[in-house]
DNA sequence: CCCCTCTAGATTGTTAACAATTTAATTTGA
DNA sequence: TCAAATTAAATTGTTAACAATCTAGAGGGG
């Protein structure tokens, strides 16, 4: 019986629409997000909506009063987001010097595959898509370098991209991750933090 | 039940309860949490409960998986402790120079209430007092410098405190707080910076 | 004895109804 | 007219029941 053992919750798809959307930038800041109103977008009741709405609060993407529900998240001040993307590059540096320590053959083809979609979606200058592969890709060998800091990760990470907003330098982003996965692929650490800094920005 | 006037909720307890007995080790690593054990505890429906429970999931401090419920978190390595330290560190000292320019005398007054009840619990001796009322003072001025990044910063000083349960150092805790805040009254920000750095290890 | 299947209990996921609270609109009084 | 008080609508908070899923253990067949 190949039942389908990692069955997804509905919350964990709703989770993970919301999250895209914010980060595409779908919703205004500090716009009140309604349960009811998404609960029957999505034909559910409103406890998955609940669910996924209180993770994307602890994430700091949406912002929680108490008898208020939940609001987009203010944006950050440049200085604001100056100190996030410091302390998600020294996070995600750690995570590329145990990466590139014990990477596999299959994690280079899970990379080359992550690589061509976010090709693709820069080429179809698909906001939504670019975002969403762009923090695949980073979010694979954070998750395979050090899975227990994988959600500190990701809280930075979606902060980060919500505040650069429709930037679209789509040429520039399929270029700067050719690099990194290439000097992945040299198995060449200096180089490859080069790249990353270069591209967290 | 009697009617709760203040406007807090259920499930905001439930979240700073659970908090608090995870800092200070009453559950232990890796050991699953039932929502209907800790339901019938407080005397709610499970509803509540699972609030609380996604609230800390995304924090770091527990781990979730879809039709398993949560567990507590491993450990972190010894490796990433140190980096959730220097993100913390890089965080908290931006928040304090921010906050040392605009401290105002209504500040002052709820530093010194908040390292009395600290020094207060180190004198009782008392580890979940202890832990939750050395976060109260560190969130304070986060707070107050940064709210966007609150959420941020109490997702890093969660998962840190719990690595280590600083049993025998009631002393110095009392000490180095005393010391920062100090410093704090004297708006001396390079010796507040001193003192943070040798707090926060 | 081991491995597989199957069942029974435990646990989480979802739903709809109801209670409490906030927000707005309206009324009331000076 | 303006502002405080009051009501009505919208929204969130909580509950209990039910459905889906996982887990542990008993019972066969090799």
């Amino acid at each position: 019986m190949s039942k389908v053992s990692n069955r997804l919750a509905f919350s964990d798809h709703i989770c993970d629409i919301i999250r895209r959307e914010l980060m595409s930038g779908k919703f205004a800041h500090d716009e009140p997000i309604r349960e009811q109103k998404l609960a029957t977008r999505f034909g559910t009741s409103r406890g998955p909506v609940r669910d996924a709405l209180l993770r994307l609060t602890q994430e700091g993407v949406l912002a929680y009063e108490t008898n208020k529900g939940v609001r987009v998240n203010s944006p950050l001040s440049e200085e604001e987001r100056d100190v996030v993307v410091g302390m998600r590059l020294q996070l995600e540096k750690f995570c590329m010097r145990k990466f590139i320590l014990v990477v596999s053959p299959s994690d280079l083809d899970q990379i080359s595959i992550l690589l061509e979609r976010l090709s693709s979606a820069c080429k179809r200058a698909s906001l939504p898509e670019v975002a969403e592969s762009d923090l695949a890709l980073h979010r694979y060998w954070v998750a395979q370098a050090s899975p227990h800091l994988e959600s500190t990760w990701l809280g930075l990470s979606v902060r980060m991209i919500m505040k650069y907003t429709r930037l679209s330098r789509y040429e520039e982003i399929e270029k700067e991750h050719a690099e990194i996965v290439s000097a992945i692929l040299e198995k060449d650490l200096e180089k490859t933090l080069i790249c990353l800094e270069s591209n967290i920005i």
